[in-house]
RNA sequence: GUGCCCGUAGCUCAACCGGAUAGAGCAUCAGCCUUCUAAGCUGACGGUUGUGGGUUCGAGUCCCUCCGGGCACGCCA
């Protein structure tokens, strides 16, 4: 049932079985075969249910087909024994060489390892934060940041052209409602009465702002003026948030730009052209009911303004036509009414765009708990959190680790207690920590045995086969596999629980066996095996966009 | 009310196409530093996977009922 396993051992496994499986079931494809990791370790290393899936096609009992797959397997050196068990299970024991085999890949492969090429190199779209212009990022656009940094590295792993971009809903109400609220903060500060609007901004980041645009000699009523200001100045402010988050954009698009160049009327006209729009109530509606939704949807507005929902067709469109034949968003869940809608607005189209386009990775929110206690308010922003707060109070790596470390679709308590301490509790410094405490060996290494070759590649890894040991070169042989599964679903929690187990593995290696022993040989084993792993921790972390110290 | 998501140990969360005895961390308790970083390690305790049914060799996972929580249901974004 655990989630990975070596991709050398996978495909190795595979191909024996394979060619079993064409003497005992000819007819069967081989696409049954399949390896788990039993929970167990008298189960063995791997185990293959395939057996029993096979009953229903061979007519004949589950162990009795196990014994004859297991007749059928050619010989192989990785291969100790294997044995059948329970209702039909084959559970597979392993020779000690075909897990060392790793530690020898890991160092040839370096900073490549656990990377493929599954993605062919095929453009895929990430889009993220996309947060409007209208106040400081919240906790949930880090998680979204955290997330969609990570999903994208992920998939540049896997082989994906990867692109990162913001989507600024820069037209609209909501802007002429910061507009809004800036003229009549900007009037306060100079002294005069001003009603402030209904549904305003009440952030204290607006008298901010407005007391610049003042200072600058600006003119409240001017409304074109204080809106640039403002979205600039909302828009610089963000920027600095990601930047201190280490988050980068590869492109940034504005919802604006897809009026001014005419896309947003395109969309309107071909959509009207497939005839899934009809005019009622002197607005214009899109039969989105024709494509999975529950009603129909406003595309002109009576009084002649389009709903964002068409500029968020077009923005997808171009997304089609700038060819990425994939394209992630990740949103809060609380906009999860807009997938649909989108999607079947891409259908009604029918330009050719695949009915699932784009994909989806909904979050939950996240509520920071500090005390015990939920923190409602920033000072600054009224009524969340900022990012920049915790970024402040808790540390950037802290901050991408602990929001990468559950389920998207999980809510999200976010403990800033625990994010703070600097001990053990802290899961980001139990994995950082193995690897400055690797660091550290290494540096003693160098000190102590000045005449020890430094290429590990060679090492002999004989003798390097304790159970601990063997445990960790498999928990290492599982680091592309994990990348596989994360990178398909979208989900780098499983990363980050990974590494935190690989560190876990090392830790316990590291107490119980002393790494720079006397004996040549003996060491030079161990040292692989750990720069292995340090390796492995590495790569991992950087792909969560967490450092990797060398001292702690 | 309708739709989507969630419900797993006291707390926070895992569990790849359905696989064997459901796993970690925290908390609690008991141990380990004249040896490479104790930000660490070893062990113990802890469960009717919200409820009730169904599907099958096998269900936390798939289907249905109900309960509880979140979000969305606008000619806002």
């Amino acid at each position: 049932m655990p989630v990975a396993m070596s991709a050398e051992i996978r495909s190795h496994l595979t191909q024996l079985f394979t060619a079993a499986l064409a003497k005992v079931a000819p007819q069967q494809p081989a696409t049954i075969i399949d390896f788990e990791r039993p929970k167990q370790a008298t189960f063995g290393d791997y185990s293959c249910a395939s057996a029993m899936q096979l009953t229903r096609l061979l007519k004949r009992a589950p162990q009795q087909i196990a014994h004859e797959l297991i007749g059928a397997v050619p010989e192989s050196e990785w291969v100790e024994r294997m044995e059948v068990a329970g209702p039909g299970f084959i559970n597979i024991y392993l020779r000690p060489e075909a897990k060392q085999h790793v530690v020898r890949t890991i160092l040839r492969a370096g900073d490549a390892y656990g990377r493929n090429n599954r993605g062919m190199g095929n453009k895929v779209m990430i889009e993220f934060v996309s947060a409007n212009p209208t106040g400081p990022l919240h906790v949930g656009h880090g998680r979204q940041a955290a997330l969609g940094e990570a999903i994208a590295a992920i998939l540049a792993s896997q082989g994906w052209e990867v692109t990162r971009e913001f989507y600024y809903n820069d037209a609209g109400q909501q802007i002429a409602n910061l507009t809004a609220s800036m003229r009549a903060r900007a009037l306060e500060a100079r002294g005069e009465d001003a009603v402030f609007p209904e549904d305003g901004y009440h952030g204290e980041y607006i008298r901010e702002i407005a007391a610049k645009y003042v200072a600058a000699d600006g003119n409240p009523d001017d409304l074109e003026a204080v809106r640039k200001f403002a979205v600039a100045e909302l828009r610089r402010e963000q920027d600095e948030d990601l930047r201190a988050f280490g988050v980068v954009f590869d492109n940034y698009y504005l919802e604006s730009s897809l009026y001014a160049d005419g896309r947003v009327a395109a969309v309107v006209e071909a959509l009207a052209a497939t005839g899934t729009t009809y005019e009622h109530d002197g607005a214009l509606w899109l039969k989105t009911t024709e494509f999975g939704d529950d009603k129909d949807r406003v595309m002109r507005k009576s009084d002649g303004a389009y709903t964002y929902f068409v500029p968020d067709v077009a923005y997808h469109v171009t997304k089609w036509e700038r060819s990425f034949k994939r394209a992630v968003n990740v949103q809060g869940s609380d906009h999860h009414s807009t997938v649909t809608r989108v999607r079947a607005g891409l259908q009604a189209l029918s330009i050719g765009i695949p009915p699932g386009y784009p994909d989806y990775v909904l979050h939950k929110m996240v509520t920071v708990m500090k005390g015990g206690e939920e923190v409602k308010i920033s000072k600054r922003a009224g009524s969340y959190v900022t990012l920049r707060d915790l970024i402040d109070e808790v540390g950037r790596d802290a901050v991408r680790f602990f929001l990468v470390s559950r389920r998207a679709d999980s809510e999200f308590a976010f403990d800033v207690d625990l994010a703070k301490s600097q001990s053990e509790d802290n899961p980001v410094y139990y994995v950082q920590y193995a690897h400055a405490r690797i660091c550290s060996v290494l540096e003693q290494w160098q000190a102590q045995y000045p005449d020890d070759a430094r290429d590990l590649e060679t090492a002999d890894l004989a003798a390097t086969d304790s159970q601990r040991e063997l445990h960790l070169m498999q928990r290492l042989g599982d680091y592309p596999d994990v990348l596989e599964t994360a990178a398909r679903e979208y989900a780098p929690h499983q990363l980050a629980f990974y590494l935190r187990e690989l560190a876990g593995e090392f830790h316990s290696y590291y107490n119980s066996d002393r790494i720079l022993v006397p004996e040549a040989p003996t060491r030079r084993g161990r040292l692989a095996l750990i720069v292995a792993t340090r390796q492995v921790l590495r790569n991992g972390l950087g792909l969560l966009g967490v450092t990797a110290p060398e001292k702690m």
